[in-house]
RNA sequence: GCCGGGGUGGCGGAAUUGGCAGACGCACGGGACUUAAAAUCCCGCGAUCCUUACCGAUCGUACCGGUUCGACCCCGGUCCCCGGCACCA
């Protein structure tokens, strides 16, 4: 009797079910709403991780959901599949990066169905295919003769071991963000997007995406990293280019004792160039070169510069104050040069300690701890201004508006924004990715190739060394090509896009996904944007998520869509993790989902996942926890079988005695905490499973009273399968048959709460006395707070418990609890 | 250093946001069924104390303090863990 459920030949039978029957095929209608619940796609490694599983266990429950509630359901699926281990598999196997990649989709779509998620297979996308890369191509074109595409010439970060540039997001604690080598720097010419353009913006609407989390929002805000300032303009003794720096801090102006400059500025080797201080700032630059980012950019770094023996006027009161290269000072942030101010910032300070500097207070902070004329550490605060002339006796806040008006109006500087974001930098020395749609003409310069050339194809005549250059450089025809605009012989740019950009835009492709004469129309991405939840994982909170609201913007202000933001609602959900450290192959605490599949099958694998934490944290993985769940469904199972043998398809259900009611109850409270849980931002999947568990512990006990009110039973495990298919939808669809009927539980409808079953007659109320509970009483409900006093002060045991007592106070909160106080 | 998030039984986690702390599950213990085991069904399960037992009492949500009739929840301080940013001027 106790016999199992046969979960392998059930899953195989609805899998083939849904696919034959094209259940999850969606089409565009406008008489419903739309739903659109996306998961990030994957990398098609081959493999599935539970973390994939998770994943997208989360988002078909979501799907599912949505279409028993009657909403048009978007839930596509595709494969972010351009990228370096294809081309790795290639160096090392000899496999050509294509035959790889489709291979491994191939694997890998297998494991998605034996999951029994609800794609529609029909939209799959695949950003390595030519008719996907086509229209990234076509976007990068558009990028390009909108301004936002520009190749220059700068130092950028360098791989050694992936033998790649890599954007500033790829760069990990100085660190490749996919080898995790340490990070050099090259100068390159290379291709950039121009996000800068779009920080104001970036940052702007993250306060319109109330759905997503705020740690995400507030990293993307960091990242982005607004700061307000000035510029200002310094003149340089004996020298006619005049000196900018970028300050937040223009209030400080007057405590300048010195200047420090980027040892790469561009003005130092003029600056120096045959005086004797030349060999001594040489030898200071050539020693930083040795350092690495990692090192050059550490707090700890001692703070070490040398003086070049040149001396800048300060604007405001013509000071004279010597100039100094640091190692703290950055090109690439602001202008590359500051104007020092020991008092009030504490890397000047240390530096002004370390080379017998003045230092200079102006901000008084009226601190009566803090003695300005002997200084021990800087004092960053706010403050009133001394020591500044006309502006003293001013607030700081204050003075830093008149300060900056004033050099406005004299023309020596003004106020500006700066950003720590820079320009996205997207050229990749690699082969499998998108190539670059761009002709060099000695004539025209850089030419877009013509839109009917594309796609710019991958030549397949390569070599792959994983060495230097692209191996795009060694195909015999690939570099060959005509200038698109003048008909001149010319070259073709080598280098192929960061993948990155290929994912900033899938989402929109899977509205449209067959589309040949556009990356999508219009009315149809306008239709299903925006995706109303977007779930992965938090550690693409900045590059991808930031990158896809980039272009999303973009796509909105070229016209080809009305969304300007993409992801209405985000879920970052938590890693996977097996004995509390995350799994992988080092540690060796890996659980195969295949595995996992093949002994318990996936609605186990379902289960488990979304009843073992909520979705955003981490989860442990626990062996026997996923035993907990298949036992659990081998109860629901068993149980529902002997229902229906014993009950007959129509049979009217009543509900008559005190277990019918508490039954009826029951169901009702599971269906409304099960809805609940499904609501915008909750995802409270375990809570919800264990109230699902709570009414199969409830069916039992009725089941084992000693005249079953069967008919009610089979009409409540009914519900039972309606709320728990979403979850785990193979044995769910076998029940539902077996419960007599013929279509898809798939197409049903959620099962709506009766209100009236979950006002009870009565109410279990507790009775404290001074906060402690002594006891507890069922009394009628809807009682007033003023009848729930004066009924509980005239119960007996109340009375009992506050005999010979004075009771000086009577809270009462109707249908909770009563708190008498006494003395 | 700055900015977030967190700390609840042996374990994963609940607690409708100020109203019964520990739902549900795992592990463990006991019982029923069985020749036996597994499976299944039922019961128990924070700590300490009292009691033959029932009944009960005290303590308990990292730590210290506060507000409140009442605090896992609010306020102040401390410690620890996780994540992000970091010579960004």
């Amino acid at each position: 009797m106790a016999e199992r459920y046969d979960f392998q030949a059930i899953e195989k039978k609805w899998q083939d079910y849904w696919a034959e029957n094209d259940v999850f095929r969606t089409e565009e209608d406008s008489s419903k709403e739309k739903y659109y619940v996306l998961e990030m796609f994957p990398y098609p490694s081959g493999k599935l991780h539970m973390g994939h599983v998770r994943n997208y266990s989360i988002g078909d429950v979501t799907a599912r959901y949505m279409r028993m509630k009657g909403f048009n359901v978007l839930h596509p699926m595709g494969w972010d599949s351009f990228g370096l281990p294809a081309e790795n598999a290639a160096i090392k196997h000899g496999i050509r990066p294509d035959n790889w990649t489709w291979d491994n989709i191939a694997e890998m779509r297998e494991q998605f169905k034996s999951l029994g998620l609800s794609y529609d297979w029909e939209r799959e996308v695949a950003t390595c295919h030519p008719d996907y890369y086509r229209w990234m191509q076509w976007i990068f074109i558009q990028f390009f003769n909108r301004g936002l595409a520009y190749k220059k010439k700068n130092p950028v970060n360098w791989c050694p071991s992936c033998q790649t540039v890599l954007a500033n997001e790829q760069v990990v604690d100085g660190k490749c963000e996919r080898c995790k080598t340490p990070v050099g720097k090259k100068e390159l010419s290379q291709w950039y997007l121009k996000i800068t353009d779009y920080a104001q913006r970036l940052l702007d609407d993250l306060d319109k995406l109330t759905g997503w989390p705020e740690k995400v929002k507030l990293m993307q805000k960091n990242w982005i990293g607004r700061s307000e300032g000035a510029e200002v303009t310094f003149t340089i003794e004996g020298f006619e280019k005049k000196l900018q720096i970028y300050t937040t801090r223009p209030d400080t102006l007057f405590g300048a004792t010195f200047m420090v400059m980027a040892p790469e500025h561009p003005y130092v080797k003029e600056l120096v160039e045959g005086t004797e201080y030349q060999k001594a700032v040489d030898e200071f630059i050539d020693k930083l070169q040795y350092l690495s980012d990692i090192d050059r950019s550490s707090t700890t770094l001692e703070k070490e510069g040398c003086f070049i023996g040149r001396y800048a006027l300060n604007p405001l009161n013509g000071k004279k104050i010597p100039i100094y290269i640091a190692n703290y000072v950055l090109m690439d942030y602001g202008t590359g040069a500051i104007m020092a101010v020991p008092a009030h910032d504490t890397r000047d300070f240390d530096f002004a300690r370390k080379y017998g500097l003045e230092i200079i207070p102006v901000v008084d902070p009226k601190n009566p701890d803090i003695d300005l004329n002997d200084l021990q550490e800087a004092c960053p605060g706010e403050g009133t201004l001394i020591n500044s002339g006309q502006f003293d006796g001013l607030g700081n806040k204050e003075a830093m508006k008149k300060i900056i008006a004033y050099m406005e109006e004299k023309g020596i500087g003004k106020g500006t924004v700066n950003f720590r974001l820079r320009d996205w930098l997207i050229s990749r020395q690699r082969y499998w990715g998108a190539p670059i749609p761009m002709i060099y003409c000695e004539d025209c310069g850089w030419v877009p190739e013509k839109e009917e050339n594309l796609p710019v194809m991958l030549p397949t005549d390569v070599e792959f060394t994983g060495k230097g250059q692209s191996p795009l450089t060694t195909s015999s025809t690939f570099g060959d090509a005509v200038c698109p605009k003048c008909g001149k012989p010319a070259r073709r740019e080598m280098d192929t896009m960061d993948t990155f950009l290929d994912s900033s835009w899938y989402f929109l492709r899977y509205t449209d996904p067959k589309n040949e004469s556009r990356p999508f129309d219009r009315e149809k991405a306008d239709y299903w944007m925006n995706v109303d939840q977007y779930i992965g994982g938090v550690e693409h909170a900045i590059l991808h998520l930031l990158y896809a609201r980039f272009f999303t913007k973009v796509f909105h202000d070229m016209g080809m869509i009305s969304a300007e933001e993409p992801f209405e609602n985000l879920l970052t959900q938590g890693m996977v993790l097996k004995d509390g450290a995350k799994m992988s192959k080092s540690v060796g605490n890996i659980v195969s989902p295949a595995d996992i599949i093949k002994k318990y099958g996936s609605d186990t694998a379902r289960l488990f996942i979304l009843f073992a934490a909520p979705p955003d944290r981490d989860l442990d993985w626990s062996d026997t926890g996923v035993e907990g769940s298949y036992k659990f469904l081998n109860r629901v199972w068993r149980m529902v079988l002997e229902i229906i043998e014993n009950s007959e398809a129509d049979e009217k259900a009543s509900v008559s005695s005190d277990d019918d009611r508490s039954l009826n109850y029951e169901m009702n409270k599971t269906i409304k905490r099960v809805s609940d849980s499904f609501a915008t931002g909750r995802f409270s999947f375990n809570t919800a499973i264990s109230s699902i568990m709570e009414l199969v512990n409830e069916m039992y006990r009725c089941k084992q009273s000693a005249a079953p009110n069967y008919p009610l039973l089979r009409e409540t495990a009914e519900k039972l399968v309606l709320v728990l298919s979403p979850f785990v939808p193979h044995i769910c669809e076998e029940m539902w048959q077996k419960l007599g009927h013929q279509t898809s539980v798939y197409y049903e409808s959620w099962p709506a709460y009766d209100e009236e079953a979950l006002m009870l007659d009565t109410v279990e109320i507790v009775v404290q006395i001074n906060g402690r509970v002594k006891m507890k009483a069922m009394v009628e409900s809807g009682l007033s707070r003023e009848e729930l006093t004066e009924k509980m002060m005239a119960d007996e045991k109340v009375r009992e418990l506050t005999d010979g007592k004075n009771v000086t106070k009577v809270i009462a909160v109707p249908g909770k609890l009563i708190n008498i106080v006494v003395r």
